[in-house]
RNA sequence: GGGCCUGUAGCUCAAUUGGUUAGAGCAGAGCGCUCAUAACGCUUUGGUUGCAGGUUCGAGUCCUGCCGGGCCUACCA
């Protein structure tokens, strides 16, 4: 049995995701984990929120309250909807905890003791109106070299000419509009993340398995112009973790916080405390304390030596996960667990545009379970999820593929062997007959096509995996048409018996393989079958599982089709304006 | 501007990393079945692999140029 570490990159705290977030992250990483669970592996899923920054700080202003309990709020709204979609986390934390503050603060000490910390005077525009540093995109003005008048301070979206925000003719804050800009002096700190290139360097030319774009991303930081350049690591807000040297104080740098970008991976570890503080992980070993739970997933000279780490992101995640965070792990000189492979997404977009949720374009995670049950949802994005280029959602395509693979491949699978045998033998596994070499060429057919689903899920190769899944679903509609137990059992109804129990093991076997995609359906199957959700050993040992006589109920419709008036009246209200 | 990714059937995607006649699903057409959510199965139409050159015995794959789409470009996260 391995053991593997799972975390999806964090979302951000300020609204609802669209569902172009949840497939590039959260999504695939629980298909992951709970696949890795089903084979038997101790996984530990972890995700959290991302709580820091400006934006989070303009959101809860926006809403009117303070921003530690808008940031409460919305966490219990994440959670609620990751509960939704059923995401399986061990754990979903939040990077404002205690714990985090605690191993931020920790590693900044460390680092600093390693010399890899430097300390740099800059002069930053401050809003006097606004009371803060504005960052450079939350300052407008007209560009000075298109007159564009909506330029942002990093760069204008007119003539995608990148700008200082000294560059900017009458420059106005973007959050309140005021005027009243002035440069300020302040210091901040930087991690020296130039030092550690070749080291960096080293490690990723390691990783000869990673996603091209993972690996791609990263050397371009690497080696793009004069080669990775040191990052500011923190910031003047007043939400954030207080810039501290271990449980020291910092002299100069009071009433700082760390940058979000700095402590936000460091709660993927701060998340497995959270878990232990939160009472579920396992108990300790006896004379340990509870920090070794955590630890032992954590720390390579706890235990953490054999477990393989993978992160799950979008493609505007990779620099931070390739470089940022490496560095400062490394940088700790302490023995923490290192990711073993990043599999990283491009991005999907909506009807021919991008999902928008300043323009409510698209549709976020709250309207989709609105209007359907989790599994269409999980079973398209996750089919459709943008492996190798970005993809697009339609409503249309939508429709039509759930429709078809969901509905009447799958469910109406299942319905119409269940119904079969209510009629003809009753709501219990017939016995009689025999198998013959129909049943021995589909099992064989079978084991071939579960060896490559395995190998598909076993190399997160997602689009792939669901269309081995789709063909092993069809190939129970293939034996139905060839067996043809309704014509069997006017002649032969032994045989028509030992069809019928052969086809209705496939529901059992179906529901185990699909559970990663659909869990809720894989369910109803498992119990309507009266069996548990049991990852086939052998195809010859799962479908000789429910044996004569053994008792099992016709399902309610698994999955309903989505009708043409839906799918028009939806895709006319997710059109743009959310509400 | 620079860098990376990408362009294959009407649509969504494959193609064992340079190797036979470029394959699936959906959509379309025809046939079959009647257990089933008018579902299922079989057969079938459909491609100058964005364009133009080049390397090679051989190019969807490698090189050059052009055209289109996307992302990143370090102070949004």
């Amino acid at each position: 049995m391995a053991r593997i570490l799972i975390t999806s990159a964090i979302p951000y705290i300020n609204g609802i995701k669209h569902l172009g977030n949840l497939v590039g992250s959260q999504l695939p990483a629980d298909l992951y984990a709970r696949y890795m669970r089903a084979r038997g592996h101790e996984v530990l899923f972890l995700c959290a929120t991302d709580e820091h920054g400006t934006p989070a700080e303009l959101a809860a202003a926006k809403a009117g309250k303070p921003v530690a309990d808008y940031c409460a709020e919305m966490w219990a709204v994440q959670d609620e909807l990751g509960k939704g979609f059923r995401l399986s986390f061990d754990h979903f934390g939040r990077s404002s905890s205690p714990r985090n503050h605690r191993l931020t603060q920790h590693f900044a000490g460390r680092l600093a003791d390693a010399n890899l910390i430097r300390e740099v005077s800059e002069k930053q525009v401050y809003s006097v109106a606004d009371g803060r540093f504005l960052p450079d995109r939350y300052i407008e003005g007209t560009c000075p070299n298109c007159g564009y008048d909506k330029a942002r301070g990093d760069q204008c979206e007119n003539c995608t000419k990148q700008l200082d925000p000294t560059d900017l003719i009458e420059p106005r804050s973007a959050i309140s509009g005021s005027t009243d800009l002035e440069v300020r002096e302040t210091k901040h700190l930087y991690l020296r993340q130039s030092e550690m290139r070749d080291q960096l360097r080293d490690w990723i030319d390691s990783k000869t398995d990673w996603p091209v774009l993972t690996t791609s991303i990263a050397r371009k930081w690497l080696d793009d112009g004069d080669g990775l350049q040191d990052r500011g690591i923190t910031r003047d807000l007043d939400w954030g973790i207080p810039v501290r040297r271990g449980t020291e104080g910092w002299p100069g740098m009071e009433g700082k916080v760390f940058y979000v970008w700095f402590d936000a991976p460091i709660e993927y570890i701060a998340c497995a405390a959270e878990w232990v503080d939160a009472g579920k992980g396992p108990a300790p070993d006896p004379g340990a304390d509870k920090d070794s739970v955590w630890e032992r997933w954590w720390r390579t000279d706890k235990g953490a030596d054999d477990v393989r780490y993978v992160q799950f992101m979008g493609k505007d995640n990779v620099p931070f996960h390739t470089l940022s965070f490496p560095a400062t792990i490394l940088g700790s000189g302490e023995p923490w667990k290192l990711v073993d492979y990043i599999k990283s997404f491009n991005y999907l977009n909506y009807d021919g545009g991008q999902f928008s949720t300043s323009q409510g374009r698209g549709v976020f995670m709250d309207q989709a379970l609105d209007i359907l049950p989790s599994d269409y949802w999980r079973w398209w994005l996750l089919s459709h999820v943008p492996e190798t280029s970005d993809s697009e959602f339609t409503w249309d395509g939508f429709q039509q593929d759930v429709n078809k693979d969901l509905a009447d491949v799958l469910g109406n699978f299942v319905s119409r062997i269940t119904k079969f045998c209510r009629s003809k033998f009753g709501e219990i596994v017939p016995e009689g007959g025999a198998y013959g070499p129909k049943e021995t060429a589909l099992i064989a057919d079978l084991q071939t096509r579960l060896d490559r689903y395995q190998g598909h899920m076993d190399a997160i190769e997602i689009r792939k995996a669901a269309a081995e899944l789709r063909a092993i679903w069809v190939a129970g509609n293939e034996y139905l048409q060839s067996a043809a137990p309704w014509t069997a059992f006017k002649e032969d109804p032994d045989r028509a018996a030992a069809i019928t129990r052969f086809a209705l093991n496939l529901i059992p076997f179906y529901a185990a393989l699909s559970e990663p995609f659909i869990p809720d359906a894989a369910q109803q199957m498992a119990d309507a079958m009266g069996t548990d959700l049991i990852w086939p050993e052998t195809v010859e040992r799962a479908l000789s599982r429910l044996a004569p006589g053994h008792a099992f109920t016709v399902p309610d419709v698994l999955f309903a089709k989505i009708a043409d008036e839906d799918r028009e009246a939806w895709a006319a209200r997710f059109a743009g304006t959310r509400g």
